[in-house]
DNA sequence: ATGGTCGCCGAGCGA
């Protein structure tokens, strides 16, 4: 089974280019996050013409993710649990970030889509929603190691795991995404038990999934690995390959992101 | 140090 994820940018700006891709890569599943849509402006029937199954979690203007899946989808959830309302403007229970659902194949996976907050500027307020939307994922994560589901969280994390993840990783030093309390943050949940896919098959640096638009940074190769696959050990056993396809951010106008995938075994 | 670019929508904000 080919799964991927892959941040779009707006499922309107990018409908030509996300249905092309589809075309040709024919992902089983895809993980889909800031589609930048309400549910009802998704369209859904473009995907489910090519003979997906299709669950969206949208939001007006912002964020919003999705699940495309040519295997039913069974007990779709939508939202990260643990929403206290204590954020700015009870802002917790409002952001579309979360999916999940369980795809039902020859064996029943678990797929747990996201968009964790990018937390600039930081420090400040939308750093501490950062790092308590992580502890949310945290306790989520725990529960499906001690449940020994055969599971998998992706999705756009907003984490470079470490300095081998980015080309100049001293541009990021301050930044949201690199600063040593999330990169702790995200390794309290690999401590979990968690298998980093794409780790697990590519020892060495200088991949990236994502590239900014601004001052030429795809051309310099100036790019971030940040969208990535934590797999169950249950779900980890299956594991044949991670990979990202870099291609896709050279073709007409792309996303910042590009697919990152797993093939596993069934 | 600054500005650089996108996508949301139709002004700035978020990234």
């Amino acid at each position: 089974m080919k799964i991927a994820t892959f941040n779009i940018n707006g499922v309107k700006a990018r409908i030509n280019a996300l249905t092309d891709w589809i075309d040709e890569a024919q992902p089983d599943v895809a993980i889909l996050q800031e589609i930048k849509s309400v549910d009802e402006g998704f369209p859904r029937e473009i995907f489910e013409d090519k003979g997906y199954n299709v669950e969206t979690h949208g939001q007006k203007g912002f964020n919003g993710v999705a699940l495309l899946s040519k295997f039913p989808l069974e007990d779709v959830t939508r939202g990260l649990p643990g929403a206290t309302g204590a954020g700015r403007d009870g802002i917790d229970d409002i952001e579309a970030r979360y999916i999940e659902a369980t795809v039902v194949g020859e064996k029943a996976l678990r797929i747990c889509g996201l968009y964790l907050p990018n937390g600039n500027p930081a420090p400040g307020p939308k750093y501490d929603y950062k790092l308590r939307w992580m502890e949310r994922l945290r306790a989520r994560a725990a529960e499906l190691i001690e449940n020994e589901e055969c599971a998998l969280i992706t999705g756009d994390y907003n984490i470079i795991p470490q300095a081998e993840d980015a080309a100049k990783p001293d541009a990021w030093r301050e930044d949201a995404l690199f600063r040593p309390e999330s990169r702790e943050a995200y390794r309290r949940i690999l401590n979990l038990g968690y298998t980093e896919a794409f780790r697990a098959v590519e020892a060495g640096g200088g991949h990236y999934s994502f590239w900014d638009y601004q001052a030429g940074a795809w051309d310099r190769n100036d790019g971030i690995r940040i969208d990535h696959f934590l797999l169950t050990p249950q779900c980890a056993d299956l594991l044949n390959d991670c990979w990202i396809e870099k291609e896709i951010r050279g073709r007409e106008k792309p996303s910042d992101h590009v697919p990152v995938w797993v093939d596993l075994a069934l």
